[in-house]
DNA sequence: GTAGTTGTTATGTCCGGACATTGATACACT
DNA sequence: AGTGTATCAATGTCCGGACATAACAACTAC
């Protein structure tokens, strides 16, 4: 009817409903028309009407509620920022080459806000494992690193100075902890004394603090790592992109052989 | 048959198929069964097999080609890690009621790095604005902004202590903008004197940088805007969460009635 | 009144068929 | 050999029907 262009029945129907929902014909919130009284309209199966509405489904425009009818959600199809790591490493944004100097690995009192965060009582003990991150050839000091994990994951500090893993995946790997959210603060500081002498920087220089917390699929936070970079060694970046509800994903999973 | 619980056919179907996936009956890359095949082994129409196969698709395991047949594509649903914002404004973070207090707002010509982000030659010009956030009631000064846009759309500086809507939103209104593309950049360092001035702290103490790239549908940055926190009064912070591929959106925008 | 029953109405599932469309292949012709 | 052509094989589209299921409303029995 309005458009035309060889392309099937059902894409021609959403297209037309799609425009006139952008035009407002049916508020937000409103039942949607119901499948018989399309196919009357459009004079075809209710095969077709369905396939026809289940695009405007999962563009985000319509909800459909079984023995309650269509409903209008959006006039135009939602879309949001994103920013998208297909693989948790991205968040280091480390280059391919640094290493990891252990310095210190032992057990710890977890302070106030650290149990907090662990979900511990207070007074409860955590393993600690301070470090150095070098760049790869320079060997440049490019941050210094605390890491918290609970008591019963200590083990950890065997494997972290050895390969290049970072410690969440070895995490995963020895106790089957799965990183399923993450999150990450971002503040400037200045460097304590301790810290500034093992980067060779000045003392009370600034420094870009950037605190991660991993929670596993329960929910419980089973990793805290504190990373201190010198300024000008460093800088966070991210890239956030227009999404459009429903639309197709790129494929992921790019193997570098 | 492997799984059952008043589930519909074409659920079970494509539950069994994904099992079979992961076990790598069908290594990747190979051509999955043809539809009349499936139909044979469970005895069902091709109708049912087809939504059993459009499950696996878009959980983007299979992919699907006209008169070529069905090609695995992966063993298990890809997984990735995002971070959305329904909103642009929630990548400002930055507590409802601030105001910003211009204090310049004039044609300068770009710097080198500056030209180059917009894609200007040497020499050309640009507008730029500076302002100081205010916070809420304590009118603590939380931040001092640069920000730079192109000079064919300076116009923004009249709106932009008047209201309290960002920048980049005054573009889009007047110039009919859309910010399709964003980077940000997170660096620390100190304050210069001029600026630790106007935000009433010791020069040189450190501040979080925080660099905003805003680009259009085209590719063409339409502003940059950098905002320096002084420490400890800003924290930026993210969440990150695991997404499997082919999920349902958990829709957006409430209506409230 | 409250609880249970029944009926209506909408979407959800499923069938068996039909024809269209389009890569790929094999074949015939120049 | 190269080029067009016919055929095949797979998914894509579409029909008209059938029954299942769940939300909702109205009605009935206690």
């Amino acid at each position: 009817m309005s458009t035309r262009a060889g392309k099937p029945r059902y894409q021609v129907i959403a297209d037309t409903l799609r425009a006139e929902l952008a035009r407002g014909d049916y508020p937000v919130g409103a039942t949607f028309p119901k499948e018989i009284d399309l196919c009357a309209r459009f004079d075809v199966s209710r095969f077709t009407i369905r396939n026809a509405v289940r695009e405007l489904e999962t563009a985000g425009l319509v909800e459909r509620h079984k023995a309650r009818g269509t409903q209008v959600l959006n006039l135009t199809p939602p879309s949001t920022y994103v920013q998208t790591l297909t693989n948790l490493d991205e968040l280091l944004q480390y280059p391919k080459e640094t290493r990891l100097s252990v310095r210190y690995a032992h057990l710890v009192t977890a302070t106030e806000t650290l149990a907090a965060q662990f979900g511990l009582a207070d007074g409860e003990m955590l393993f600690n494992i301070g470090a150095i991150r070098f760049g790869a050839g320079d060997n440049e000091r490019l941050c210094w690193t605390d890491v918290f994990v609970r008591a019963e994951h200590g083990g950890v500090a065997d494997d972290i100075g050895r390969d290049s893993r970072p410690v969440y995946r070895v995490l995963e790997d020895r106790f089957g902890l799965t990183a399923d959210d993450v999150r990450v603060d971002i503040e400037a500081n200045t460097l304590t004394a301790e810290i500034a002498k093992e980067l060779e920087v000045e003392r009370g220089s600034p420094a870009l603090c950037v605190t991660r917390r991993y929670a596993g699929d329960d929910g419980r936070v089973f990793e805290i790592s504190i990373s201190r970079h010198p300024s000008s060694r460093y800088t966070y970046s991210m890239a956030f992109g227009r999404k459009t509800q429903g639309e197709r994903e790129s494929a992921g999973t790019v193997s570098t052989p």
